[in-house]
DNA sequence: ATGACCCTCGAAGAGGGA
């Protein structure tokens, strides 16, 4: 089983590549952040044409998520339960017996803003939800763009990065909050090349000088920990015309 | 260099992203 999440930045603009990477690329499941599309203006045709199911939360401007899978989603659910949210941040459902969630984290601006304060609050709603969802399943794939770069070795510079958003002792103490609850970084179970990122600003050809962020994350529950054969950052689509400033990452399950 | 790019809304330039 192939998993994948995606931020790409407008679907409405990213639906060709996202088509042609599902052609080549053809997992049972994917997750897409900040789709920015009403959920009356969300391409259900041309992506049922490509194979899949498609489940879909979005709203004006902002946002926006969806799950695609080739077996339809099971238990459908759209943002944090428990945590009242005006956000299109979550959408999560099981497929083929494995609980996906899609999360679109919050950016949070900087560390002294209001938006920082919802981040908080909305991690902790996270973080709640998240433990409830690990004792109701055993297979839990939490995915999607976390907005925090865990470590220093997951950012270009880590001293000029040092203590900005992605990268604060609060955001990384959440990200650590989810490994005290079982989930495991898939992507750190591997011997990965130094410099990985999932994401790269589109300014200052950060792309071309790989100055960029692993933000972008896949976490596994502890039952899965041991199925998991691969993780990694597809740089392909950054390389594209008009690219997603984030690339997907594909985790792959025995 | 308190910048640089891209997307949305909407018809100029501001807000948001990260």
């Amino acid at each position: 089983m192939r998993l994948a999440t995606w931020n790409v930045n407008s679907l409405a603009v990213r639906l060709p590549q996202l088509l042609d990477w599902l052609a080549a690329n053809p997992v049972d499941a994917i997750v897409l952040q900040e789709t920015k599309l009403t959920d009356d203006k969300f391409p259900t045709l041309e992506i049922g044409a490509a194979g899949y199911q498609v489940q879909w939360f979005g709203q004006k401007t902002y946002n926006g998520v969806a799950l695609l899978s080739k077996q339809p989603a099971q238990d459908v659910v759209k943002n944090i339960v428990g945590y009242a949210d005006e956000q299109a941040r979550v959408i999560a459902g099981t497929v083929a017996g494995v609980r996906v969630i899609g999360a679109y984290f919050p950016n949070g601006q900087a560390p002294d803003s209001e938006k920082f304060v919802y981040k908080m609050g909305w991690l902790d709603g996270l973080r709640a939800w998240m433990a409830e969802e690990l004792k109701a399943h055993e297979k839990v794939v939490l995915m999607g763009d976390f907005n925090i770069a865990p470590e220093d070795r997951d950012v270009y510079d880590p001293v000029a990065w040092a203590g900005q958003i992605h990268c604060t002792p609060q955001e990384r103490a959440h990200f650590q909050g989810l490994l005290e609850l079982g989930f495991v970084d898939a992507f750190r179970l591997f011997e990965q090349p130094e410099k990985s990122w999932s994401w790269w600003d589109y300014r200052n050809l950060a792309f071309r000088k790989n100055q960029g962020l692993r933000i972008d994350h896949i976490l596994v529950s502890p039952a899965l920990k041991g199925e998991v054969e691969a993780c990694v950052i597809d740089k392909l689509p950054r390389k594209n015309e008009r690219p997603s400033d984030h690339a997907p990452v594909v985790v792959t399950l025995r």
